[in-house]
DNA sequence: AAGTTTATGAAAATGATTATCATTTTAAGA
DNA sequence: TCTTAAAATGATAATCATTTTCATAAACTT
């Protein structure tokens, strides 16, 4: 929490941008919550706390975070693009309920190891991958009914 | 190829569908095609054989391939569906060049019973998934200069 | 042929994200 | 502390792929 936001600090003196109160709400904010948020709802967030604060803003400050490693965009693929915490976090790819959006993180050393030799057999050399898994979890196979 | 608009055809019947001459016309075309191409490609395939297509149609098209099996959308995250040909091919995943975004399609077996594994062990049933692997391809570790 | 349903094309709408721009802040210097 | 150049902000407009709307034109049914 404090080491990320020193990160993001070291991030903003690198690149000769400067430190603002809506960045250091936003921040805040951002570190606070946990899960995967939109732009959407961690702007709502950051209204309440102050509402002068514009969407723009949180826009642009959601790709510093993720320029800096503090974020990662996470894309389900429903046309919203999510942020979730990257620094101090394993890397992970997701489960998703398709009848109930669960989203499950989940990592499979074997899967990422498979995936480097794929690329590998292909004259590839993979800087990263996006993998998402869709199906049904077991409490909706239960609640079929409802 | 017939086998496939026999398939469409059975479908839009299923469906109470009608087939019209705009829809034969972007059925032949996107069968002939082979690739990823994105709705606006196709709108100017068809434009050149019949320009008073409306690219309304096109997209309401894409949506029945995809529906009848006949296409699959395909989302390489970078802002624009593709489609490919489902009918008759074998299930894949994609790797890409993030330079020259050259597209290699690649299965990995193995990697596809992990994926029913690591579901399996969350409780989910499969229904599907998605899997981009980015990389720098061989070539474009060779023209470092330019 | 008449009636009913579905399809079409043009144009407007959508919705998430990005760009613009006038104004305000910030960080350094003098 | 005053000055200034660079960067940030917020409101708003612009993008851009895709979807909707809607009036008109087929397509099937009887
Ligand atoms: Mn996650
Ligand atoms: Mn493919
Ligand atoms: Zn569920
Ligand atoms: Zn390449």
């Amino acid at each position: 929490m404090e080491k990320a936001k020193a990160v993001f600090n070291e991030f903003i003196a690198s690149k000769n941008l400067r430190m603002t109160p809506q960045r250091s709400l936003i921040l805040d904010i951002f570190l606070r919550k946990k899960g995967h948020l939109t732009a959407e709802q961690l702007y709502d967030m950051v209204k309440r706390k102050d509402p002068s604060v514009g969407q723009a803003t949180v826009y642009r400050m959601l790709k510093l975070l993720s320029e800096s490693g503090i974020a990662r965009e996470v894309d389900f693929g429903d046309g919203v693009l999510r942020y979730e915490h990257l620094y101090g976090r394993e890397h992970h790819d997701h489960l998703i309920c398709t009848r109930c959006n669960k989203e499950v993180e989940v990592v499979d050393e074997e899967i990422e190891r498979l995936q480097e030799r794929l690329a590998k057999r292909h004259g590839f050399v993979l800087t990263g991958h996006r993998m998402y898994l869709y199906g049904i979890c077991k409490e909706c196979r239960n609640n079929v009914g409802e």
